[in-house]
DNA sequence: TAATAAATACCCACCAAAGGGTATGTTTGT
DNA sequence: ACAAACATACCCTTTGGTGGGTATTTATTA
């Protein structure tokens, strides 16, 4: 343990989590929270009086969210550390906060005071810390990403899958792309192919599973 | 306020919230929290030991979800009150638990500490309690619900819909129910003019928006 | 008992979409 | 300069679904 206190910044929109979060690290001398806010539009002028070391911060949020913040915080506050703290943990989500806000960790919700204390630590020292379930799940995301690279559809494709979606049809499809219905047909045929459905809803549940809507 | 102070239980699968709710508490000394535990089926042997006058619980919860849990406590303590504690509040979950489980009370997590107090004393002292946001919500569900019964789907052409939506065939659904493809065919004619759709995806589109799958 | 709703089943006509081709202009990278 | 990828567009055939009917049996309910 350092000799200095870790100090820590909270946004989530639900007070209850803050408080919650407060009371988990009371046990640890080491921690201090020194700002926590439910507005994470607030939180920038905030961490403009305080300084702070880890900031905790929630990803659904009605104002800004957790991923505009992290982006924020990074350009404003370089040395401040992010940990995400959220409740589902979806790929994409992960994926974003990670490649587009460059946080250093990302835990979940069901998180026990052990862990996120280890998750503190960590991070603090410049290190990183991604809880189990959040690692897994951004595999299976990044599986996805990698065999959608393999499928190669290509960005007219998915166009038109977005509007076969829509449930227009060929016709309506051609005339919102200027296009002739002769190039929709064959957009849709070689979609089929690729996609390897031959049905409206295979297509669309391929494209969900595929995260292409 | 009453001399004698309102004994709660908590129950929630993430102790972060456990935390929260009790931190948020303590300022009111007429509250004390004299159970708390993150696991739902343990729930029920604490609350023999302890005598307990509200339940606050989740809904969504691993072992067993807060429906299935406030019908067993509703059987085995009717003394207790009981109030739902859940991140959505979606219309089904609310009109199962107020219809099913007859809770006293739901909130939404992001409740503030004020209303939480009054949500616990009004349901303490005989009451009920629900969360204008919660509300809404039911008004919106139980207006679809009333659509539904004024569209009349017969049981027969939502289990024809359900396997729409899997992509069955005509051919594959009439095997599946042992009638014939003709007969497949009228059901999907009764289907579309009573969803006032033409499409298999516009029928889906309506069977999510109300609710049929 | 008569009326109504639900599930069953058939007829016919029509069209949108699936599935098989081939072909051409354009861009991109080597 | 050339191959590869992409978007464009047409041909043809076949199939599945849409939309308009009518009709019978069974169960429910007034």
């Amino acid at each position: 343990m350092k000799e200095t206190k870790i100090r820590i910044a909270i946004v989530d929109d639900h007070q209850i989590v803050i408080d919650g979060i407060q009371a988990l690290l009371t046990p640890y001398s080491n921690f201090e929270v020194v700002v926590s806010t439910t507005s994470s539009i607030q939180v920038l002028s905030l961490l403009q009086h305080s300084a702070v070391d880890v900031l905790l911060t929630d990803i659904m949020m009605p104002e800004m969210d957790g991923q505009a913040l992290a982006k924020k915080v990074r350009e404003q506050f370089a040395s401040i550390k992010i940990i995400a703290l959220s409740m589902s943990g979806q790929g994409n989500v992960v994926s974003g906060m990670i490649n587009d806000a460059d946080i250093n960790g990302y835990v979940l919700k069901n998180i026990g005071k052990v862990e996120l204390a280890t998750a503190i630590n960590k991070v603090a020292s410049g290190g990183i810390y991604f809880s189990d379930e959040v690692l897994k799940e951004l595999q299976h995301y990044t599986a996805i990403k990698k065999e959608n690279t393999a499928v190669n559809i290509t960005t007219r494709e998915l166009e038109i899958i977005q509007l076969i979606a829509q449930d227009f049809s060929n016709k309506k499809i051609a005339d919102h792309l200027f296009i002739s219905e002769r190039t929709v047909e064959t957009h849709r045929k070689n979609i089929f192919r690729k996609t390897n459905t031959n049905t409206v809803i295979g297509l669309l549940k391929y494209a969900t599973d595929h995260r292409l809507l």
